[in-house]
DNA sequence: CGCGTGCCCACTAATGGGCACGCGGTGCCTTAGT
């Protein structure tokens, strides 16, 4: 009788030509196969797909990938075109309806192993019924970092795929990233529903990274300052900035000032054509330059990227992770620089988690009053845009005041006044959370201490000492920041301890410095707690978890 | 959310206060018209 981990590698290696699996990929495969949860958080090029792929030939049913961009599913239906496995299928918008219509019968018929979707797809209740039908056996969710990024206001379907899953009698289900924070992990775990998921976490550590902060008072100079870097730098590489507008500005004054450089600018106002050409120029080296919002990245896995400079802070550290992550893939020296002004956080504050409409949060259970109804219905009947009104269910749902089941939405007994403030609450503490995210970039920006040290400990990894290849650890104030009692537990607060404050309520500690410690309170978000103060006055305690 | 821009107005000509207005990111989806 063959095991579960022999079978696993005969097909890697019959079907898929993969030689060798690394001991993360077959321990995440074979909970799988065991029928449990997993969510692997795992740097790209460490074949996270495999993960999904191997399992899902081994598992009766059909398996679901869920992935935010339809140009991601295109690519690994491709790379699944090429090995020994069956059919691998689309469904989306922007293909012919014959195509969406060969996809559901190669499905029900088995012809099908694997069908990509955006989360989108799962609102509809014609798209979960025939996934019933074919009965999944395996549920992926790809770029999973989505659901606690995206799935609270951008694209709200995001923290809808929990339901679908569990409409599909909740099949074993994976998570798969590159980046995830251990606050964002917990977000997957519970948006998903995921049960007592296998946590497969791989090392934040890019050594291959030098980390560099710039801080300018002028916009001027650093705008200056910046071309001057690229010119230097060795290429290729990218630069993110915080606007269309700068990412056409820079380009501009990058070409002026270095013709010899193929620079070109990225965002989401250019047309379809023009982003392909860029994104496939950039990965085939016809560019060497690629200027930038957040919207050029996802698909990027271009191995020789030597900078990635921001000419603006991001809102988060999560997000700047994710982008400096695309520099040095080969394991070449890469230079990371954040070039920051106080002022890009104002941008930020601004763009991240808007306040929902009360109006919109009445319009649903006004139109609730007249009985359950499909999202499409309640569309209709609240006259709200599909983004406004899955939000604000989304939002009800979460305090209690609608229940959805069987994709059915309907009132929960609580008052619509009580409904509306409880979901305000809801947004707002959110809203906290992630403004305070915002203000952990800027302590990144101004800390003296080692930058490695900084951000590997918000992704809730203690590193011993400075790193000594970042520009504190090399302008020597770094080595002074380093907390005495590291290791040492006399306090009790040491990452992960959960902890109670006299005031703000429970939190966990995330992060310890030399003077100061980052705690992520329930109500407020990411705080930094001078430790002198709280040793002063014990304002934490420590509690169970 | 909050800053920069530009307009009006006041007013011994050249500036400046007050204030309304515009601007700022990420992708699905759908569907009419060429």
């Amino acid at each position: 009788m063959t095991t579960a981990r022999e079978r696993l590698q005969q097909a890697a290696a019959d079907r898929f030509d993969f030689a060798e699996l690394h001991p993360d990929q077959l321990d995440g495969m074979e909970h799988l196969v065991e029928g449990r949860d997993v969510l692997a958080v795992l740097p790209t090029g460490a074949g996270k797909s495999a993960i999904y792929q191997v399992p899902a030939v081994l598992l009766e049913g059909p398996t679901v990938v869920v992935s935010p961009l339809i140009a991601l599913q295109h690519d690994q239906q491709l790379g699944l075109a090429e090995r020994d496995v069956p059919e691998a299928v689309t469904v989306n918008s922007a293909q012919p309806a014959a195509r969406t219509r060969h996809a559901w019968e190669a499905l029900a018929t088995g012809e099908a192993e694997y069908l990509f979707l955006a989360p989108e797809q799962l609102s509809k209740d014609e798209v979960v019924e025939r996934l019933v039908e074919a009965g999944i056996g395996l549920f992926v969710v790809d770029e999973a970092h989505c659901v606690s990024e995206w799935g609270h206001d951008f694209r709200p379907d995001y923290l809808r795929i929990g339901a679908a899953i569990e409409r599909l009698g909740h099949p074993p289900v994976v998570a798969l990233t590159a980046t995830a924070a251990p606050p964002v992990r917990a977000d997957i775990i519970e948006r998903l529903g995921l049960r007592e998921p296998r946590e497969i976490v791989r090392s934040f550590d890019r050594p291959e990274l030098h980390l560099t902060v710039r801080v300018y008072a002028d916009d001027d100079l650093r705008h200056r300052e910046l071309v001057e870097r690229v010119r230097e730098l060795p290429r290729p590489g990218m630069v993110y900035v915080a606007t269309r507008k700068e990412a056409e500005r820079y380009t501009e004054a990058l070409e002026a000032a270095a013709p010899d450089v193929r620079a070109a600018h990225y965002h989401a106002g250019l047309n379809r054509k023009r982003r392909e050409e860029v994104h496939d120029g950039f990965l085939a080296g016809d560019l060497d330059v690629v200027v930038a919002t957040s919207a050029f990245g996802m698909g990027i896995d271009k191995p020789d990227v030597r900078f990635v400079l921001h000419a603006a802070s991001p809102g988060s550290l999560d997000a700047y992770y994710q982008q400096i992550g695309r520099a040095g893939r080969d394991g070449g020296a890469a230079t990371v620089e954040l070039h920051h002004h106080h002022d890009d956080l104002r941008l930020q504050r601004f763009l991240v988690a808007r306040r929902p409409k009360p109006e919109a949060l009445r319009a649903v259970l006004t139109a609730l009053e007249e009985g359950p109804a499909t999202g499409k219905e309640l569309g209709e009947r609240s006259e709200l845009s599909p983004q406004r009104r899955t939000t604000a269910v989304n939002l009800l749902e979460q305090v209690g005041a609608v229940q959805v089941e069987e994709g059915r939405i309907s009132r929960a007994d609580l008052s619509a006044q009580e409904a509306v403030d409880a979901a305000v609450e809801a947004a707002e503490r959110h809203r906290r959370l992630v403004r305070s995210r915002i203000d952990l970039v800027r302590e990144y920006a101004e800390t003296a201490g080692c930058r490695r040290r900084y951000l590997l400990g918000y992704f809730g990894e203690e590193l011993g000492g400075p790193c000594g290849h970042c520009d504190t650890c090399e302008a020597g104030s770094a080595e002074e920041h380093v907390p005495e009692d590291l290791g040492d537990e006399r306090d009790g607060l040491t990452p992960s301890t959960p902890v109670r404050h006299t005031e703000w309520g429970d939190g966990v500690v995330l992060a310890t410095e030399a003077d100061r410690l980052t705690v992520l309170f329930d109500e407020r978000g990411y705080t930094t707690l001078s430790r002198q103060a709280v040793e002063q006055n014990d304002l934490l305690d420590v509690r169970e978890a």
